[in-house]
DNA sequence: TCATTTAGCTGACAAAAGTCAGATAGCACA
DNA sequence: TGTGCTATCTGACTTTTGTCAGCTAAATGA
């Protein structure tokens, strides 16, 4: 046990609560007390399962009961039985409480951009909460197929690309490489997935039509998500995305720069093949068998 | 306004907000209401003066003397009346309290091993933390004359010949190097100073003496708190102490590979001057006269 | 069908946290 | 020396949070 590194610790854990203390200090700035603020933010985050949502919050059930009438009565949500089992509660915001809830949102928001206002290296910073979040949430990684002009997809092609231009010799430039047309990453000819933690993106991969062979592209799991396998579960995914296409083969290029990418290919079982495109980045060609 | 990385704050935010209210239950464990917990920690870490308990916990002046008096009658600690100003109180732990509030200590010692232990680049995750709780902790940096064999300044120094060894295409062997004896920076005849950010040493900085010069030597600041200022704030410091010694000259040597070190240098009035010494590394010199 | 279990609600408390108006004693400065 | 200010303490609250037993209505399963 290394002293200092647990001095390291404990000093970001305290300066981590005093930031927590603040926001709560400016949530109680709109006049309801923090449990209910709280009820009502998991609500607005989506929970509507009150038995969910007590859970989350580790409240009493009585204690959420009050907070739900109390609530209620302000008019800011409504609850009705779940119709699959009546004698389960879903809670949903009225109009009055989705606006309350977009009022709690910017106090967070505005937060959220003061400290990357006064920060110098926000790329830095964003880097090590997502590295933190990532290490301390054991939340499950939840993927998604989603249109590749999705505001999500794009930022993960962005981070993508961005991390090629750093790791090629040559630099990178999309132009140049054989960039498919979103559209063939699509439904009936392809397919594109993302990974989300918490709502953020880590990660992404395309599944590319060609007829009765599918190409992978753009596979790419950020920094803060490395060594939890995603690579390996959205391989997964794109091979039974690409049977219900009906594919009987799928293909990858990729570059001998990116080593840990050529040994996940060999690990999960391609083989390595002939050159099949005349893209100029790629070096190293793989093919699968269904 | 970049809704991603707002969304990548406000995760981290969610995930650090829970592992704080995950170490506070455990707290409520040892049968004491969080309050009081927090009093006895704030006593136990240093502080004494039950104003400034009082202002940094954020407690009402009633609210604070009800949970000193419980830790009182719990026979945890005992308070005085300041010499200096007798409406004043100051609190000191009995041995009991010290004894209780290292049990505090060791459940959050606990929990800041786990993370460490369940981690697989714990590296990477200390210094995004660290990177945080700098970014976060406006608090002042607090510089400290030390002994250059106290654990945390050797601590220092092994970052910093880490560095060293990273940033030098030859690599870097402090034996080779002219590794000054740390007596040679203990007053009379030098001097060593550490800079601590909430206790966590984030910069060192060394005189040696030689007659009637000085030498400026192993000047790091961690990366965290890079862009602060504080090599500035050390080199002030320094010159200070070189007075102090009797010196009319300050001398030092770094390296071309450490171009930031080198502007710095130039920035603060320092001129490049001939060779002075035959060690192998550094490659450029300076001098400042007083 | 009927006992059993489950989700949520209610009433009755209790503990914890926060607020506020004096009271007291010491300090500071004219 | 007196006046005003300060730090702390005390008593008398309120609000918030947490707990628990008992209730109802719905689901479950023999």
């Amino acid at each position: 046990m290394n002293a200092i590194d647990i001095t390291r610790i404990r000093r970001f854990h305290r300066t981590v609560t005093r930031e927590a203390g603040v926001l709560d200090q400016s949530f109680l700035g709109r006049g309801r007390p923090l449990g209910a603020a709280r009820v009502l933010n998991a609500i607005g985050r989506g929970m509507s399962d009150v038995a969910v949502i007590r859970d989350y919050l580790g409240l009493d059930s009585g204690l959420m009961s009050r907070l739900l009438r109390g609530l209620e009565t302000e008019g800011l949500l409504a609850t009705t039985p779940n119709p699959g089992d009546a004698r389960r509660r879903i809670a949903a915001l009225t109009p009055a409480g989705q606006a309350e809830f977009e009022a709690y949102e910017d106090l967070s928001n505005e937060r959220a951009q003061q400290l990357l206002d006064h920060h110098p290296d926000t790329d830095a910073l964003l880097a090590a909460m997502d590295l933190i979040a990532s290490a301390l949430g054991q939340q499950a990684i939840a993927f998604e197929e989603v249109d590749p002009r999705d505001p999500r997809a794009i930022w993960c092609l962005e981070q993508y690309f961005g991390e090629l231009a750093r790791r090629f010799e040559t630099g990178f430039d999309v132009h140049l490489s054989k960039d498919p047309e979103a559209a063939t990453m699509i439904a009936p000819r392809g397919a594109f997935f993302i990974a989300l933690s918490d709502g953020l993106p880590v990660g992404c991969c395309g599944l590319k039509g060609h007829g009765h062979w599918g190409e992978v592209k753009r596979l790419w799991v950020a920094p803060s998500t490395r060594g939890m396998k995603l690579a390996t579960r959205f391989m997964d995914r794109i091979e039974t995305a690409a049977c219900a296409l009906g594919h009987d083969t799928l293909r990858l290029d990729t570059n001998s720069q990116l080593p840990e990418a050529v040994a996940l290919y060999h690990r999960l079982g391609w083989t390595e093949i002939d050159r099949f495109n005349d893209d100029p980045y790629p070096d190293v060609f793989f093919e699968k068998r269904l």
